[in-house]
DNA sequence: TTAGGGTTACAG
DNA sequence: CTGTAACCCTAA
């Protein structure tokens, strides 16, 4: 009667990828009561999320209708038809199954990543942070030292050196290190001065305030890395699931390097932010390619 | 509570 | 009429 369809919203989708990515998929009770999501989701149910989850990896598979495959495979004996216009997923060689993955047209969501992107971004400069806490050096810690804790403790890309020098020098401009003699250390009082360029997102609500993920002492929050916490979520998803959060994460990187070529005028830092992105998706198709060679089921 | 099959409403 | 997205039902 007075609800003929309630149509999912940007804002709805892109909560509730974040959710999935932050909980894993099939955690939606949990993802309704995250305070990070309620406030955008607080029309949806649990079941919901399920369905609007099922909608969009169908479609990030690339199959447009909901049938065929299905069909396909419980008809046959012993033959395999491959005829079929549609790849079958289930069990394919393993490197070519990202490459495949990789060029889908996600949703049309892909447009716009409000939190995700400011997820990753503010990621790495958790990682410094508590870097320099956790050695606890006097006088701080010098770049080599940072860039060797931050390698032995969560995950490496090869440029990394490269992006942790523009991170380090973003972070200075910022007031939040202060450099003494090749060391840094973090800045007595931070002055948040983290929003870099105009935020166009009209994303967020009015009931829950607005995210508050970069408090002072907020390092103990995000400090276990986003990348593991993300990587581990995936290893508990089914191939399917886990190619399609990776297509994901590949088009937010691609979203962010956009990005960083507007905003390349302004800070180079985006580009390096755009790079990080870039580097978790490479990550994150890694694992997902172990994971298909391993053939964990 | 969740996964999955099924149904209805809407757009092209 | 057909395909899709939101919604519903039910087993586990």
């Amino acid at each position: 009667m007075g609800a003929p369809k309630q149509k999912w919203t940007p804002e709805e989708e892109a909560a509730l990828k974040s959710g999935v990515i932050k909980h894993g998929a099939g955690k939606w009770r949990t993802i309704l009561k995250d305070p990070e999501f309620s406030g955008v989701l607080y029309l949806r149910s649990n079941v919901d999320l399920k369905d609007k989850w099922r909608n969009m990896s169908v479609m990030a598979n690339g199959w447009g209708s909901r049938d065929k495959a299905r069909l396909a495979v419980k008809r046959t004996p012993s033959i395999l038809k491959q005829e079929d216009g549609a790849m079958a997923l289930t069990v394919v060689p393993s490197d070519e199954e990202i490459a495949d993955a990789k060029p889908i047209a996600v949703p049309s969501t892909t447009v716009q990543i409000p939190t995700s992107t400011k997820r990753s971004i503010v990621r790495l400069d958790n990682l410094i942070m508590e870097a320099i806490t956790s050695l606890k050096e006097p006088g701080g810690s010098n770049k080599t030292t940072i860039a060797a804790y931050i390698e032995e403790q969560y995950w490496a890309p090869p440029d990394f050196k490269r992006l942790l020098s523009a991170k380090l020098k973003y972070l200075m401009a910022c007031g939040r290190l202060i450099k003494v003699k090749r060391r840094y250390r973090i800045a007595p009082a931070l002055s948040f001065s983290d929003r870099r360029r105009n935020h166009p997102m009209p994303f967020l609500e009015g009931r829950q305030r607005v995210s508050p993920r970069f408090d002072r002492n907020d390092f103990h929050i995000l400090t276990k890395s986003q990348i593991d916490l993300e990587l581990a979520k995936m290893r508990t998803m089914t191939p399917q699931e886990a190619a399609a959060a990776a297509a994901r994460a590949v088009a937010e990187a691609e979203a962010a390097i956009a990005e960083a070529e507007e905003a390349a005028r302004e800070a180079e830092v985006a580009e390096a932010d755009a790079e990080a992105a870039q580097a978790f998706a490479e990550a994150a198709m890694k694992t997902l390619k172990g994971r298909n060679n391993q053939k964990v089921v």
